[in-house]
DNA sequence: CTCAATCGTTACAATTTTGTCACTCCCTAA
DNA sequence: TTAGGGAGTGACAAAATTGTAACGATTGAG
């Protein structure tokens, strides 16, 4: 359940958005009728998009906008802002200053939730961008994990490492030099079967996918989907 | 350097964008006139980001749009649609089928610059997304490594994933039984004091800057910044 | 101030991880 | 077909990691 922050002065158009949003879908919505309001409700809820109003009563929306992105909780938040008609200095100085949308007064309620919603889908679905899925595989760079078909395998930080370095190019053939300098940290061609070891290993694990990991004689070894 | 595609079926309105990209940053351009050459184009060179006219000749714009966040090596392209002035529908039909970002003809190239510039930051941003980086800490989520002032520090698995845990959300205090749970799979309150040692080692690794991690008496602890 | 709860620390032993060696096996070019 | 170079394998010992227990230190409530 996505939460959404505000920032309006007139009370009839944060009615108007909250109403929208509600309707569209189960959205929890906090408001704000000023800046300084705005940016206590933003550090301390950290909702997940903002709307910002351009012209607020104190502190005017470019600067909470500023505020905003120089702190390191809020900076990340999307900002929507809302603009008089036809003022293009303000949607210029507000795209500079990091706001990641706008929309001019007046303003279509369907537009603005297809928007809420394009920007949201577009953070979260950076969120879980350290889950590396293909095919059966599941690795999970957060817990170290391997999860094949849902079930999760225990692999050693070598052994993640190394199957990271291989899954992360499908197809592409990593040279034996380059796994060693990026899984061990050799740099001198070292003459070693410690890589043939770890791969052995490796397979092993992955069961019946562990001829996925295809052998390039002379070369080194990639993993291949199918 | 990145890489943008115009698509427009004039050739000023190309040439026009063309030459303020290049003003501004070091940007490769490939254009395109209709959509079907957008369309090859955007797969052959997968570009960072489009510029989309649409109006254009054969299929439209909203079609090459839709075809682009249909593929899967196209769909996180993002996407900036140019719209005749005061379409809503087209611009709403834009949104709902992906697009990242509209403006309407005629548009100011400044405005164009900015918006460009934004998207791009914002997938830059989330490309490095496994890696953190937080004051004098840099955690890589690939290599299981972490960096302090540039300088290498070998952590274990377990203290890996135990520092990504409280650094992952700074200033928050994660109690020792989620700690537990997530680090070590302990589902049970077990009494144990083995979450202590593992903090203790952490700390002395980080060594200047092991007081960064602060107890929280009674509840857990918590990576705080400064 | 006192006491009980909680946290920090040390030491240690069990376990796991890791790299190496000594093979064997297999592919391929001649 | 054969020789040579690479790759696969199994065993093993060194090294690193990990959890636990015992004990000392600190904290905060009353």
């Amino acid at each position: 359940m996505p939460t959404i922050l505000i920032v309006d002065d007139e009370e009839d158009i944060r009615d108007l958005i909250s109403m929208n949003l509600h309707r569209e879908k189960d959205y929890t919505v906090i408001e704000a009728a000023d800046g300084l309001e705005a940016l206590t409700a933003a550090k301390e809820q950290s909702p997940d998009l903002i709307v910002l109003d351009l012209m607020l009563p104190g502190m005017d929306g470019l600067n909470v906008c500023k505020n905003l992105k120089e702190g390191t909780k809020t900076k990340s938040i999307p900002v929507i802002m809302l603009t008089a008609k036809g003022r293009l200095e303000e949607r210029i100085d507000g795209l500079a200053l990091g706001a990641d949308d706008y929309l001019s007064k007046p303003f279509s309620p369907k537009e603005l939730m297809l928007r809420i919603r394009n920007l949201l889908h577009r953070s979260n679905s950076n969120q879980g961008s350290d889950v590396i899925a293909i095919g059966p595989f599941t690795l999970d760079k957060n817990v170290l994990k391997l999860a094949l078909e849902g079930e999760e395998i225990d692999l050693t930080s070598t052994e993640f490492k190394l199957l990271l370095c291989l899954i992360e190019s499908p197809g592409v053939t990593q040279e034996r030099a380059d796994l060693l300098k990026r899984v061990w940290g050799y740099n001198d061609m070292i003459q070693t079967r410690t890589l043939d070891t770890h791969i052995k290993r490796l397979r092993e694990k992955l069961g019946d996918y562990g001829p996925m990991i295809e052998t390039s004689r002379g070369i080194g070894y990639r993993f291949c989907e199918s």
